[in-house]
DNA sequence: ATTCATAATTATGAATTCAAAATACTGTTT
DNA sequence: AAACAGTATTTTGAATTCATAATTATGAAT
């Protein structure tokens, strides 16, 4: 028996996921032309669900749309690398506060949870790396908005754009845990306040380590 | 000599941007199936560029693609429209925190002229909802972040889907106008923390009102 | 050799066409 | 009358085609 995807999704999205991924590589370099035809054969399809991809990466802010002259990689500068960051950090700060505010007794043991994970993974980078962002994701989902989720998605996507993306400098991954220590401390406490300004506090300290 | 548009939009924009206005006015309604070939033929294009329309708007919440049955104006319920309106509030109430801290003195003075605008505008409900919009166009543009921008854009969109739609009840508008006059002090006073408050209680109380 | 004008090429934007899936319709059976 | 099967129609998704704008190449003039 064959694995068969239960959701297939649609073609262009599809293609706009392939692309993402070749734009984060920086096989498709920031503020480089995107050459549709040669795209379209490469992946074997027509440009039509090309075309319709790359005007959904316009909207998500990868790819900026040229009148009459096509579509182009989004060039993200400093400015606005800070910018997003900064938006990050409000967004995600919010939403500690609301799952200080609202979770329940077990989403609070489940972020616990992942978080024993993350100590248990110091020494293995990738790990760390992919743990983390699942304590960050799954916090989202506990704060439960879906706009916010859909917002804070598309930032990261952009945050990958730049050079210097990583949300967590491998040199910083023992004050990173510290650091999610104290915020869980306050999650765990109900602390609304502490919460907010623990988040604000870890993404503060890897902006400084970033930049 | 006929007014021709200095930055002519791609076609799939106008389209996009008429199917926006058609969605707020709910001539398509929330839930309801669009009819592709139809506004083709009404709009005298052909379905292309429509469906490239379709496809921004779904990325923006809009419009939601159903595999092979194609695309459905969204429906926002009431947790949406709070869901929503909160993080308009966390955006806004940043911005003004910004401004706040960073704004020219000119800046600050011109905030303070469209308040004057909107003081010489009570009575007149219309205009006070323009000068009103203004204004805090006008503070997003001061606080200089194009993400936030197009993020409360795109949300304030969304808020335009539900029918009990105004960020401003024309009931409030006394109340809405001490409450802008309290901003505006806390601004140019460049009191940050009492800026952002000032802006969250100005959400908060619009939201009581919406409800 | 460089600049300019013109022709050839290429790429974009949009219309049209086509295949396949979903829906609506028809007539039959119970 | 309701349920069903089978057919016809509609609609979607995607490929193809076409017109025009933008770019590049070519060649003449300075």
């Amino acid at each position: 028996m064959s694995a068969l995807s239960l959701a297939p999704r649609a073609l262009y999205e599809e293609v706009a996921e392939l692309l993402r991924q070749r734009i984060f590589a920086r096989e498709l370099a920031p503020g480089s032309w995107i050459d549709e035809m040669r795209l379209a054969e490469e992946y074997g399809i027509s440009r039509t669900p090309l075309r319709e991809a790359l005007k959904v990466l316009a909207t998500e802010g990868l790819v900026t749309m040229k009148m009459r002259r096509g579509a182009y990689v989004t060039e993200v500068n400093d400015k606005d690398q800070h910018d997003v960051y900064h938006l990050l950090s409000l967004l995600e700060s919010d939403a500690a506060g609301v799952v200080a505010a609202q979770a329940s007794d077990a989403e609070l043991a489940e972020l616990d949870s992942i978080h024993q994970e993350l100590v248990a993974a110091v020494g293995n980078t990738d790990k760390f790396f992919a743990i983390n962002e699942r304590f960050h994701m799954r916090l989202l989902e506990i704060a439960n908005n879906r706009w916010r989720d859909q917002m804070v998605a598309d930032l990261r996507k952009v945050m990958k754009l730049n050079r210097h993306n990583s949300l967590l400098k491998s040199g910083r991954i023992e004050e990173s845990l510290r650091e999610h220590q104290a915020l869980l401390d306050a999650l765990l406490a109900r602390d609304v306040a502490l919460s907010v300004a623990r988040m604000q506090a870890h993404f503060a300290n890897g902006l400084e380590a970033a930049s």
